[in-house]
DNA sequence: TGACATGCCTCGAACCACAAAGTACGCTGA
DNA sequence: TCAGCGTACTTTGTGGTTCGAGGCATGTCA
């Protein structure tokens, strides 16, 4: 049913919850549709993503939570942690080499018509 | 144990494994020695990943498996099918849509240290 | 005889992305 | 007053997938 683990997707929801963080704080349901704008529209997450992530990463010290009432409403703002960015660093690299390792392997793509 | 769904890697030994396919039958030894080339050493597969990758391509019409003495030893080669190539193509599409929106998000990474 | 490369295969574990649904609040309009 | 909607956070259950380790067999070389 829920259509899990689908391809290129592992690892993506923390870095780019992580990328978001690293800008400036926010809260749950803005990092959900901030996602949609910055990858343009090629990536949705939703709050059933995003929460459990953004949990994970508190409790790996990696974000910390401060909660805020605004309108009479209380959000939870993330800011990231030295810790965090250093695994956002870390989680970068390795997108880099692997996108990388992938886009040499694809290559030239016409001669792939063999 | 075994470092399991590490990042960026989901869907990732499909791809490769067809996209060599696209261009030549091979047998599965071969690939995994192959996949360290055309990535240029960034990603390593090992044959507990490849041959199950090769039995599910099978087992969905992909790839179709011929076995060739060769030497005195067996080899099963495997080659793309039609349904195969289709396959490919989505797949790529689907990488190039997802890296497409990473990059959009890392963006401006000099940016990123708020 | 032993060691090593080739070649195919299986197994179990852990992880994690996802959809769906539930709770609760405040605002607006009828 | 009540319905409906957008905001905001949360939990639950599922299942697909990669991975390391290791088993088995053959051929070659020393």
């Amino acid at each position: 049913m829920a259509q899990t683990n689908p391809p290129f997707m592992s690892g993506v929801p923390e870095l780019l919850v992580l990328r978001l963080l690293a800008r400036q704080e926010m809260y749950g349901y803005e990092i959900v549709r901030a996602v949609r704008l910055v990858t343009g529209e090629a990536i949705t997450l939703g709050e059933g993503v995003i929460y459990p992530v953004l949990h994970g990463l508190e409790r790996s010290g990696a974000v910390r939570a401060k909660r805020k009432a605004v309108n009479g409403r209380t959000r939870v703002y993330y800011s990231l942690t030295t810790k965090g960015r250093l695994r956002f660093d870390r989680l970068t690299n390795e997108w880099d080499r692997i996108s990388g390792g992938i886009h040499s392997a694809l290559g030239d793509r016409e001669h792939a018509n063999a």
